[in-house]
DNA sequence: GAGAAATGTAAAGTATAATTTACATTTCTA
DNA sequence: TAGAAATGTAAATTATACTTTACATTTCTC
């Protein structure tokens, strides 16, 4: 454990930001160049945007990445830790 | 222009940083869990990790990410701006 | 309460990040 | 300067972010 070599556990705060904005996903979705599926689903969280996107989204609310998106920790494997 | 909808350039100071801590790619790929392939390739530029690898990087060289990676401005596609 | 707008879900397809392997070139060290 | 360690490059494969489409459910607004 401690290592950082397995995926990091990251939440999100889109969720709360376009709702300080009240902005659709859809508006969310055209304003950062993505569809709305991807608004959706990393809403649901759990999932890996690329850098890339996370900066647009971050540059879109006008706040720095690391509000947008914060590491809760390391996804403890347990098994096969080679 | 000026819209969030393009990719952006990012460029990164990977190099840099592994040169201050002394390490080798193959170092960096194993604290990181990546393989050398991927370290060439985010030195080399032009790619988008994604954003766990990229925090991943930042806490092994205990950096911020934005001091990690920087946003260099939109990649301006010129051509068919819908 | 009816219609519309917004959101949730899901499946199949596309783009690309990341892996794997192999080998060639450069830089370190004895 | 010979051998080893580190780095550069490249091609084929795998994993997954992101798209596209369609439809179902929830939440607004008249």
């Amino acid at each position: 454990m401690g290592s950082l070599r397995s995926k990091l556990v990251l939440e999100n705060r889109i969720h709360v930001f376009r709702a300080i904005h009240k902005i659709t996903q859809q508006q969310l979705a055209d304003a950062t160049g993505v569809t709305r599926a991807t608004i959706v689903a990393l809403e649901k969280g759990n999932y890996n945007p690329s850098l890339d996107l996370a900066f647009r989204l971050a540059l879109y609310f006008q706040v720095d990445i690391n509000e947008l998106f914060i590491v809760k920790g390391e996804r403890d494997e347990h098994l096969h830790e080679n």
